[in-house]
DNA sequence: TGCATTGCTAAGCGCTTGCTTAGCTTCGCG
DNA sequence: CGCGAAGCTAAGCAAGCGCTTAGCAATGCA
């Protein structure tokens, strides 16, 4: 089975040549890295000849883009499904434990999301970038709330923010299933965050 | 003048044409990324024709693992150059603000030292993977001697010591040095640190 | 039944890659 | 002066790259 496949769905790519095509893709990204992956390793992942490629996706940078902009939308909607409960400690702490979980469960596809932008064309990077922004902004959105009734105490506030995101997105990059799982170590970052905040 | 020829000390590589050509492909593997890189790239940064960097290094991985080899040990180095101070707390404070300045005021290094493991050779990686341990060893021994005399309260040591490490590393994911200085952001995280880990 | 569409393969094109070869110049040193 | 070593370039080789072309089989609809 494939790293990427079981946890994620991708059943909304069709039609399923094209879905072993992108699963493939995500694998090889992440393994050895978008510029030393070969169209031609993508395909026999996928059980096909080099040129079956093309006749479902224009480039190889499409590939990518199609990857980094689902994995991007994902991680948006896991960080804002979690954006609930009672005040910002709650919310936050939420935040950062789902976050967290979905970097180190899909460490795979994470990897490739957050290390092979250099590698989109200005257009894509400009879109996933747009993504990007969102993300950032609905963390320091429950870090303001909490600094304004109290919760929290911040002496820098964009900078605490980033920290906090580039605590969680660094799990992609050292992440490996054998230690611990992906809620235990949510569990200890929503733990760290909030220290990190603490009035 | 090149991102890092000022910064770091390169006098040690002799003589300067291998000199230009280390420092004209630490700033390209940052930019582009090892495998995109190409040696005709490097070698015309150096100001010479590609057959001239055969005559410095053997290989584009020798160059890559000069440079990594190189820049694992001045980690080590700076990390343990900060270990001092009375107590825990201030060799935690210390250490964690000289390496979180050093992955800022060094970016460019850094991002080839950190992200570029996957392309050096099994018997390169190991060495540098030695060095690696040992930056790991040396801020867990600060933490532990924390706990120990009371100045750190701690669930999951192995945890807490490798989520400040990658705070720290990630740092050259993103720096820039338009909207900070190193040193600035070397004091936020010792504070974010000391957050973490208090009592 | 006829025929366009979809999904695929075998072959290969033009180009770039890491690296090598042959040969030139410059220099230190007896 | 004689000569080997060091440092360099022009040219190019074999291999591998992303992607294209031509064509075949299966499908679905008129």
């Amino acid at each position: 089975m494939s790293a990427v496949t079981s946890p994620l769905v991708w059943e909304h790519v069709q039609p399923a040549a094209a879905r072993r095509l992108l699963t493939g893709a995500i694998d090889a990204f992440a393994e050895r890295g978008f510029q030393a992956t070969t169209t031609r390793d993508i395909a026999s992942r996928a059980g096909m000849s080099p040129a079956a490629l093309y006749v479902h996706y224009p480039s190889k940078e499409r590939l990518l883009f199609e990857i980094s902009l689902y994995g991007h939308r994902a991680a948006l909607e896991v960080l804002r499904d979690a954006d609930k409960g009672d005040g910002p400690r709650d919310r936050l702490s939420g935040m950062v434990s789902a976050f967290t979980t979905w970097h180190a469960e899909h460490h795979t596809i994470a990897r490739v999301v957050q290390y092979e932008l250099a590698a989109l064309t200005p257009e894509h990077l400009a879109e996933v970038a747009a993504i990007r922004r969102a993300i950032s902004a609905q963390l320091e959105q429950a870090i303001t709330d909490g600094i304004a009734d109290g919760s929290f105490t911040v002496d820098d506030l964009p900078g605490t923010t980033l920290a906090i995101l580039s605590l969680s997105i660094d799990v992609a990059r050292w992440y490996s299933p054998t230690r611990r799982t992906p809620s235990d170590l949510g569990t200890l970052y929503a733990d760290l965050a909030l220290r990190m905040l603490q009035a």
